[in-house]
DNA sequence: GTCTATAGGCGGATAGAC
DNA sequence: GTCTATCCGCCTATAGAC
């Protein structure tokens, strides 16, 4: 990498740091090329140069966004002293939970009410999007998985969620789950939105859901 | 009431179906008066006769959101079909789901991504916030409810918060009940944000949902 | 790649006439 | 209660000089 492109691989950083502070503090949707320069001391035509439109500068936000947050996943559960598949999952729970408490505007960029008039581009958010369902139902692989009373529609869907997913799970394992990871992500919204009143970071309750949840997997 | 505060109240609906439709198209924080104002052909400063600013519209906007889907979930649990604690249990899931795909931008402006630099005044907001909890631990007071293995500090949180809600159950039995719903609205948050690729909207893995948190609660 | 300048649009909020 | 007019701010995006 030569110092022109050292430079520009820096710029774009300072770009991104201040455009995540943007998010956080006025919306996504508030999201102005300008006020970037402005904390920049840049010209705003300049940014064009980095990138084209608002829009995507806000699809890097984005994909970014799960990737950071995959990536922690990812490595809670793949950690040394992690042993076995509760473990996993518990990890895997108490990490995505740590992530979006740490960084709520980011995870609400990804999770929260969609950006209006913002259409996110199939390449780029789709794979990013599904790396963490890929990652929890690798756990499922070898669990114990009761058959599902779900119908038959419902089995075919998830059969073909099964192969969009790129996973190896029966659709019983898939249902089960995706059911069980509701509750995690549920628990963390309701956090988010300060619904819970006192009990908003309380780690005791957020245990209690990951362990009923673990229980109810057989994990 | 006389035909003056008749006219006025004629008023007030139409600005709100107005500003429901601004929500729902660009977003909460894109809310403006002068939009509001263009749509019924009205001059902006009149609008300030009715709210004396963008905010006050959007407190409106929520507690009336609040208020709403209470009201579908408690007619849900109350219907003269619904015998038992299950069956109530189920239908207000149901009706939960049901609100939130028919009202996608009035949940999420109540609970998804909070309004940059919007601040809830406490009154009108918590009141109807609190009411679909408050209906549902209803539910747990006869239920037999497990123990739960959760620390010292977080049954006292859970106390405190059976008194907020001026409910009457055990810290335990709001535990299990909080834990549940939360999969419920983590299934319904992961639909209205397109998470399930296929299964969005399928309602046999909902009711999987339903049904497997209707057993861990005993009902 | 960065700048200045500019076009054409949006918004909140208020003053003062009727 | 409604209007017009106004102040002052914000934005996207482009043109053209350096």
């Amino acid at each position: 990498m030569g110092v022109r492109d050292q430079r520009r691989a820096e710029t774009t950083a300072a770009i991104l740091e201040v455009a995540r502070q943007h998010v956080a503090s006025d919306g996504a949707a508030q999201l102005s090329l300008r006020a970037v320069a402005r904390d920049l001391d840049l010209a705003v035509s300049a940014l064009y140069r980095y990138y084209p439109s608002r829009d995507d500068l806000l699809t890097t936000l984005i994909t970014e966004a799960y990737d950071d947050c995959a990536d922690c996943v990812q490595e809670a559960m793949t950690g040394p002293r992690v042993r076995g598949p509760r473990a996993a999952w518990t990890a895997a729970a108490r990490a995505y939970r740590t992530w979006a408490q740490e960084n709520p505007s980011r995870f609400m960029l990804i999770l929260g009410t969609p950006v209006p008039g913002y259409v996110a581009p199939e390449d780029p958010t789709v794979t990013a999007g599904t790396r963490i369902p890929r990652l929890l139902t690798a756990l499922l692989v070898d669990a114990d998985i009761p058959r599902r009373r779900v119908p038959r529609s419902t089995r075919s869907q998830l059969a073909r969620l099964v192969e969009i997913l790129q996973v190896d799970v029966s659709p019983d394992a898939l249902a089960a789950g995706m059911t069980a990871w509701d509750a995690v992500h549920g628990h963390v919204m309701f956090e988010l939105s300060g619904q819970f009143g006192p009990l908003t970071g309380d780690d005791g309750l957020f245990d209690e859901v990951v362990r009923s949840q673990a229980d109810r997997l057989g994990l």
